[in-house]
RNA sequence: CGGGGUGUGGCGCAGCUUGGUAGCGCACUCGCUUUGGGAGCGAGGGGCCGUGGGUUCAAAUCCCGCCACCCCGACCA
């Protein structure tokens, strides 16, 4: 069968579509939209979903678990949130056979029903802050679904805090995009992330402010990957969050809420894969060295299985196959396809010369080695091929951004890559026409790069494209 | 909701214009040969052609209705 991996940019969606069936990752559910994660796809996220849970720990946050279903008068009770999902909510009205006297909806998000919560369980300063985070599969029911990046039900990590002054909750949002979410990102994901923060248009609804780590796909659109938000007190006005403070006088917390889900698999995908299949970061990857058999022969499964133990020892996740009756070539392809960072042949041939094959997916070489530099090779390998990986996509990002200084060069800009353009020419009237025409402002973030603290400072940068 | 398109074995498609015994590739089963880059040959199993009606001696094919799905846009982690 001819590979038809072709990654151009007018096709990008259907390769990636092509990809993620070839790669045995995902498959699309019986409803509309939803997903069915295959075992090679959720080895991936079980690995990230281990990275990240590390990392929220670290932050403070404990993991707890919330209902799936949420009464809808819950939703109403803070304006801007249920405008916003209002469309997109999946609506349970009967139950036991029953019409429901109120109807629940099935989770969105969380912060309505941990709001409920956080109610209870806060009581005096003491309380505070309040660090939670739930690992679950919520529904929105989106117009037009796509694997991985937009599915009617996807599975995600939220994480929900109360604090007691507005700074601690700044801090603590910002303590997350940066030590959790940029971290794992940049440092595991290998993507090179833009961290900025959301204009009012496109900030979540019921939030003071959102804050967002873009990466760019191999097609130069834009994805947003992740988001931290300052919730204000306005779910702490909804739901009655209040707590005794040391002066004995009653206030209202200040939350926020974050998130990642499996689009990060999605974004993955298109930022690292090639014509050949996936291509997994080392730190990543849930397979970093794949021994194979090439061939039985004398000598041939010993020495293997002797390398495998030595590639074990040295900490490597390596997964070994000796299936001799299936065609070398069958097996090599299905490696690549899936992304292992490093294959090791071993065959008669290599072992009669004392060697084995080396074969890196980043680049595609092959290299005989020794016996015993198998594994330094390996390691070195995986080291190198981390940064290798998240180098490319850097240069890529690079190479497809360009600074303008109107909105009409932003725009066009736009069609291939990302636009860095002045926040004051653009404007939110520029905003909306830009919107009107398939682009999005993407991000504010200053001149240095750092997050604005508000889109009113002078000489804020805006990141215009089109996006996933 | 607006614009385009498609429904035929598990998957991908041809056949429809011009009605006449339902076909191809992949996958699957069995056998032999293979195995250092998606194996070869032989034999086999599996489909009321989305659905309801109509025309006809005869409908996957022609006509009318319905349904479903996909793509582009609006919505979005």
């Amino acid at each position: 069968m001819a590979r038809v991996l072709t990654p151009r940019a007018e096709d990008f969606p259907r390769w990636y579509q092509d990809l993620i069936a070839k790669a045995q990752l995902a498959d699309n559910g019986p409803v509309r939209g939803t997903m069915v994660i295959r075992p090679a796809g959720y080895a991936i996220w079980e690995r990230m979903q281990a990275e990240m849970d590390a990392r929220i720990k670290v932050a403070g946050a404990e993991n707890a678990y919330f209902p799936l279903f949420i009464p809808e008068s819950y939703l109403r009770r803070e304006a801007e949130h249920v405008e916003g999902f209002a469309p997109e909510l999946a609506v349970v009205t009967h139950g036991g056979g029953k019409q429901l006297a109120e109807p629940v909806v099935v989770r969105p998000t969380s912060e309505t029903v941990i709001g409920e919560f956080m109610a209870k369980w806060i009581d005096s300063y003491r309380d505070l802050p309040l660090l939670l985070n739930q690992w679950a599969n919520v529904v929105r029911w989106e117009l037009r679904p796509r694997v991985f990046l937009r599915t009617s039900e996807f599975l995600w990590q939220e994480g929900h805090t109360a604090h007691a002054t507005e700074t601690d909750a700044r801090d603590y949002a910002r303590k997350i995009l940066h030590e959790v979410y940029e971290d794992f990102m940049v440092g595991v994901l290998g993507i090179p992330v833009l961290v900025g923060r959301k204009t009012a248009r496109e900030r979540f609804a019921g939030a003071t402010n959102t804050m967002t780590l873009e990466g760019m796909m191999g097609d130069g659109k834009a994805l947003q990957m992740g988001t931290s938000h300052e919730l204000g007190q306005n779910f702490a006005k909804a739901f009655d969050i209040t707590y005794s403070s040391a002066s004995g006088s009653i206030e209202q917390a200040w939350t926020t809420s974050w998130g990642t889900s499996t689009r990060m698999l999605g974004g993955l995908i298109m930022c690292h894969g090639d014509d050949n299949g996936l291509r997994v970061p080392p730190r990543l990857a849930p397979v970093q060295a794949y021994l194979m058999v090439v061939r039985a022969g004398d000598g041939v499964g010993e020495a293997a299985a002797k390398l495998v133990d030595a590639l074990r020892d040295a900490g490597v996740r390596v997964a070994f196959d000796d299936r001799t009756d299936i065609p070398f070539g069958r097996r090599a392809v299905d490696a690549e396809l899936k992304g292992y960072p490093v294959r090791i042949e071993v065959g008669p041939r290599d072992l009669a010369a004392g060697k084995a094959v080396v074969v890196r997916r980043t680049a595609g070489s092959k290299t005989p080695v020794g016996l015993d530099a198998v594994v330094s090779t390996v390691l070195a390998a995986l080291s190198e091929d981390q940064q290798v990986l998240y180098d490319e996509a850097l240069a890529l990002r690079e190479s497809r951004t360009v600074s303008v200084d109107s909105l009409e060069a932003a725009i066009e800009a736009s069609a291939t890559g990302w636009a860095r353009v002045p926040w004051a020419v653009v404007g939110t009237a520029g905003e909306a026409e830009a919107n009107a025409r398939g682009v999005s402002v993407r991000c504010l973030i200053r001149p240095d790069g750092s997050v604005p603290d508000s889109e009113d400072e002078p000489d804020l940068v805006a990141i215009l494209a089109r996006a996933y």
